[in-house]
RNA sequence: GAGGUUGUAGCUCAGUUGGUUAGAGCGUCUGAUUGUGGUUCAGAAGGUCGUGGGUUCGAGACCCAUCAUCCUCCCCA
């Protein structure tokens, strides 16, 4: 058979590896600047825990794990029984009852649920690994991808989301990636939808808005008419998208909008307290980044409540590359009332998309083994097998050449594998015990005592 | 789930209206060079043309199916 991976997956090669991991260590860094501690959860979930919660969309993206044993005779009945039920369209416990995780946010609201008689309120935890969603691949998107979340659960005060929009200006500024980080509130949407037919149109109304920028004002009018309502609230709708100008001046003109509903009013006020905050601390870290008041952005996950955030980035052409809002109530669908949270996601494989376009990785994480010891003979290579140990032990990355071979072709592997030094140990620097140190890029060669190859490596 | 793109050597790709033994560049290997790479020169290996059918005297090329791929929509990071 010819070998391959599954649709939407990628082996990592050691130079992506290397990209990737700087992506990570730096998102971590941040995170514990700010006190969040490290979780891992499994990847794979019971499936009821995350059937339901992302949507109806969400439901059919979530990988289902066969169950095993579906072939024992004794259980032939209840498993055709329950096959038929899958048929139509329902999962069933009795054929899957475990699924990949979809999002990093949902098993943590399972873990909060799960332990939190154990837990320090507020609990602010990161977690960086793999989710997967059964989704046709394109650009920027994956089946498996990594998502790195910073969430607070336990707190409902605004500081979190000052702080978490800290975090992404960090973050991006560390990477080197010019980004617009917006910044909606839910609450302002809810008032929309009770001005345009009510509570319930709320999700149907922000999928549309949301879609603005890509399809236009006439396109989503019409998807607003598509869904029931009427020219009058296509109307409001179209100059509540339509408010522009600076973010004070937005939230002025929303003031004016739902000068008659406390909910938008509410949210309006939120808006305003984490503007004021941020700005005032900002220049601090001289991070430059703005937040922008976008009232289309609406996100589809639908157990935010509160502020969401969307982060883009500049000058690539990519969806978002975070995301993340404030819940009231994450854990009240695993049956824990009262707990609210905040968080926000970097998406690790698009921020890699962005920043291998913009060549914003920088050379130095590229390096690996530092020295490579030329193999002369299987004496010389028992000695510098000796030469070699004691420089690792110092933490100084050296590999042997595995065998002897032309001296053409051990420069070459040194080359391939981009090592900076070659150190050459044959018989007559045995004997005189000394090492010849030749630095590739400038071609420069040095013999040396042996105890003097610590200095000769750069260290 | 809907629509489209592409599939030829390890990689990037040529391949004319269907016509003899399918090519190039890069890479790999060997030698010029038995302890000094990147340059140069000479040579070699490497392909069931994604897979399976069909049309034809003849298919890499045309038709059908299938798989993979990338892209767009839906949705999202």
């Amino acid at each position: 058979m010819k070998p391959s991976i599954p649709q939407g997956t990628r082996d990592f090669s050691a130079a992506v590896l290397r990209k990737r991991n700087f992506i990570l260590q730096t998102i971590r860094s941040v995170f514990e600047t700010y006190g969040f501690e490290p979780l891992e959860t499994p990847a794979m979930e019971n499936t009821e825990t995350l059937m339901g919660k992302y949507g109806e969309e969400g439901d059919k993206l979530i990988f289902k794990i066969l169950n095993n044993g579906l072939n024992n005779p004794d259980k032939k009945e209840a498993v055709i029984q329950d096959f038929n039920a899958v048929l139509e369209g329902k999962t069933n416990k009795g054929i899957t009852e475990r699924a990949l995780r979809y999002d990093l946010t949902i098993p943590f609201a399972r873990y909060v649920a799960m332990n939190q008689g154990q837990l320090t309120f507020p609990f602010k935890r990161y977690q960086m690994q793999p989710v997967w969603r059964a989704d046709r691949p394109q650009r920027g998107r994956y089946r498996e991808f990594w998502q790195c979340d910073a969430d607070v659960a336990g707190s409902a005060a605004l500081l979190h989301e000052v702080e978490l929009s800290l975090i992404y200006t960090n973050v991006f500024n560390k990477l080197k990636v010019p980004v617009e980080i917006h910044i909606n509130n839910r609450k302002i949407l809810g008032a929309l939808a009770a001005v345009c037919g009510g509570e319930d149109m709320m999700m149907d109304i922000t999928i549309a808005i949301d879609k603005l920028d890509k399809i236009g004002m006439e396109k989503v009018k019409d998807e607003l008419i598509g869904k029931g309502l009427s020219m009058e609230q296509v109307d409001t709708v179209e100059s509540f998208i339509s408010i522009a100008g600076s973010n004070d001046e937005k939230l002025k003109a929303l003031e004016d909008m739902f000068s008659s509903i406390p909910q938008g009013l509410e949210g309006i006020n939120e808006m305003k307290t984490i503007l004021g905050s941020f700005n005032a601390i900002k220049g601090i870290t001289s991070a430059g980044t703005q937040l922008h008041v976008d009232l289309s952005l609406a996100r589809g996950l639908n157990y935010y409540t509160g502020t969401i955030f969307e982060v883009k980035a500049l000058g690539v052409q990519m969806g978002s590359i975070g995301g993340g809002g404030r819940y009231d109530d994450l854990t009240g669908l695993f049956g824990v009332k009262g707990i609210a949270g905040v968080g926000i996601s970097f998406g690790v494989d698009r921020i890699y998309d962005v920043m291998e376009e913009l060549t914003a990785f920088p050379e130095s994480i590229q390096k690996g083994t530092t020295a490579l010891f030329f193999n002369t003979g299987m004496e010389e290579q028992q000695h510098v097998l000796g030469v070699a140990e004691n420089l690792r032990s110092k933490g100084i990355s050296c590999e042997i050449y595995h065998e002897q071979a032309k001296f053409d072709k051990q420069f070459k592997y040194a080359e391939r594998k981009n090592i900076p030094f070659v150190v050459i140990i044959g018989s007559k620097e045995i004997e005189a015990g000394t090492a010849l140190v030749k630095e590739l890029a400038s071609g420069t060669q040095t013999e040396m005592k042996v105890d003097d190859l610590l200095q000769g490596l750069g260290y």
